[in-house]
DNA sequence: GTCTATAATTAGATAGAC
DNA sequence: GTCTATCTAATTATAGAC
């Protein structure tokens, strides 16, 4: 009995681990091809696996890219954490304190952007099509993001602090802005010669972000 | 001999016709699904056409692609003609010339961006990987671009009216926040409830930008 | 759980009749 | 130029030995 549970304990780290490193592949093919491009040969093999054990441990290609994009929105989340609470909660009523969770969630973002091109990636991959994974991924993940910024930026331009964004459009300003140079980071290397990635140009694009869209925070966003 | 030449130029035009129509759908495919994901039968198949004749008309998938791409940037830079002309000649070394031609460029861009979705979509779905085609498609098409936007972005943020964005990340901002609602329209639509290529949205969305990029505009640039 | 073999589709490209 | 038939290669998924 003791040796049974040992065993499946065992059994359960080690698939749980090629899980994970499957997950991670899946993540780097599909931001760089798409779900059509992408082939589970090619995933399975950028960890020394074959092919079938991606339908072992996932029913499915879709199945792998929908746990994948699960897997990777739940570091978004983690790295966002602190901030949507106080937000939703309505708790902070006051305009500089709104002020500084938004520049928070604006640097985070960019941050994580250039850490995990991926899901910009994939997003951007996905959303020039309707699909089944698109709804999915828009009701699931990309949705509940767009209704924390919305009202957040609402308040923000009543106060006169916010660049006079549509508050219907500045999710996709938001996003594109800060992620298309991680996105197509290949193409940025060649065409800027920067490592955009570069912590230091990260921060630049992130402080620039700020400063962008709320011109008039009083005494700056610093 | 005169009917000789009368049936040259006749099937002449056909072809061009054809070329023409299979460009267009390739585009609109392409751009929805990507190099990889898009398939040359689904192509034809758009213009009651069978896959062969791709064939016929193009090299391979791959010339058809690059025709595309040539034939759709053609048209943006149709779109702004005469500005690159004026500003790449410094022949208007008047801040508020360079201020009225910069957020020119930057409406053109939007709504050319609405109109023409395949273009941005093409982009990132190559960018996200190193590619032949992503190098040609820089070399050709993105390099003039950026080289025409950054110096601009240069004079505006030495005199104060730009937005304190670094000028080897603009193109990436602009581009970027200029064009994501409508390179994933599909996504916005069911996100934002509004149609974003509608005419009064795309005029709003230029108009923000606008606003956003060149805060320190002196009496702003309606 | 892993690995080989393979089934069932689908892809881009080509040959040849018309 | 068009259209049918087909070739070769690559895909996801499954079967079954180990």
């Amino acid at each position: 009995m003791m040796q049974a549970r040992r065993k499946v304990r065992r059994t359960r780290t080690v698939r749980d681990d090629i899980r994970e490193r499957l997950l991670d592949a899946a993540l780097v093919e599909f931001g760089a091809k798409g779900f059509d491009g992408a082939s589970t040969r090619a995933i399975a093999r950028r960890i020394g696996a074959h092919q079938p054990q991606i339908n072992y441990h996932f029913e499915s290609k879709e199945a792998l890219w929908s746990a994948a994009v699960d897997h990777l929105f739940a570091e978004l989340g983690r790295t966002m954490q602190g901030l949507a609470v106080r937000v939703s909660r309505g708790a902070s009523t006051d305009v500089s304190e709104i002020t500084a969770v938004f520049a928070e969630i604006v640097r985070r973002f960019v941050r994580f952007a250039a850490r995990h091109p991926e899901l910009n990636q994939i997003m951007v991959h996905e959303a020039t099509e309707k699909s089944g994974r698109l709804t999915w991924m828009i009701e699931r993940h990309v949705k509940p993001l767009y209704d924390t910024v919305r009202p957040v930026w609402r308040r923000l331009r009543k106060a006169g602090i916010a660049a006079p964004i549509d508050e219907r459009l500045v999710h996709y300003v938001l996003v594109g802005a800060a992620s298309l140079v991680y996105v197509n980071a290949p193409e940025a290397r060649l065409l800027t010669g920067i490592e955009p990635t570069h912590e230091r140009w990260v921060e630049t694009h992130a402080d620039g972000l700020v400063a962008m869209l709320l011109p008039n925070a009083p005494g700056g966003v610093a």
